[in-house]
DNA sequence: CAGCATCCTGCGTGATACTG
DNA sequence: CAGTATCACGCAGGATGCTG
């Protein structure tokens, strides 16, 4: 079986980890599951749901673009105009890892959201 | 609606972010799912997977299941003997994660394993 | 507009040693 | 056996400023 064979290495779940490893790589995935979006549009759309506190620096999110691209998941497109205009995309597997990020949040929804938060207030 | 309301917090996506923190939860989590372990079982099947260089600390070890138990996805019993004996097991909200983390698995083992291998190879 | 360069800090994680 | 205590370190991630 070809499972055992993958298995071994450190397990697809500790891949995934190292995948999405990252504040925002899993936001950026599911923000683009409706289309192609520009650098400063991600960058805005990740504000939508922070508490208010932090910007995303470009540092982090350009580091969290290039680890998805190198991961496969999405894919930059430069116009190579000016003003510079760059488009990212989801990928083939970008696109079939949308679900799971789907059964997550799904599970999510109606698992923490408030009983867990006091999880965080406790803290 | 209901979803605009937690949503708003920071989105589940993150909640799950924070709550699966840490290189071990998933695979804690994962590994409980076929009964009750105690602490010695649970530290012996992380090394099942790791490519063989490090050992699970105690101290790290301890912590995730202490935040496993805080997040209400492990339930621990400790049945106050000498020599000690703990057990941990999946609360109703930890089984109810389990299918997610066979989503991942699943996603994990068709377009991780050996593909993303290089990714890391690379680094 | 879409980044890169530099500095800085907190925390997650490993190593080692000790205990009820 | 099932942890806790202490030390140390690398790195994610925020702040600030610059550029093609």
């Amino acid at each position: 079986m070809a499972k055992a064979r993958s298995a071994l290495r450190s397990c697809p779940v500790a891949a995934f980890q190292k995948m999405i490893a990252g504040k925002y790589k899993l936001r950026i995935v599911w923000d683009l599951k409706d289309g192609p979006r520009r650098y400063g549009e991600i960058r805005s759309g990740l504000l939508r749901g922070a508490v208010g506190s932090a910007e995303i620096t470009p540092r982090v999110l350009s580091r969290e673009l290039k680890a998805l691209t190198e991961s496969g998941l999405i894919d930059r497109r430069d116009f190579g105009v000016v003003p510079p205009k760059v488009e990212y995309r989801l990928t083939r597997k970008g696109k079939s890892f949308v679900p799971v990020i789907a059964a997550i949040r799904d599970w999510g929804e109606r698992n923490l959201s408030e009983p867990a938060a006091l999880a965080d207030a406790a803290e």
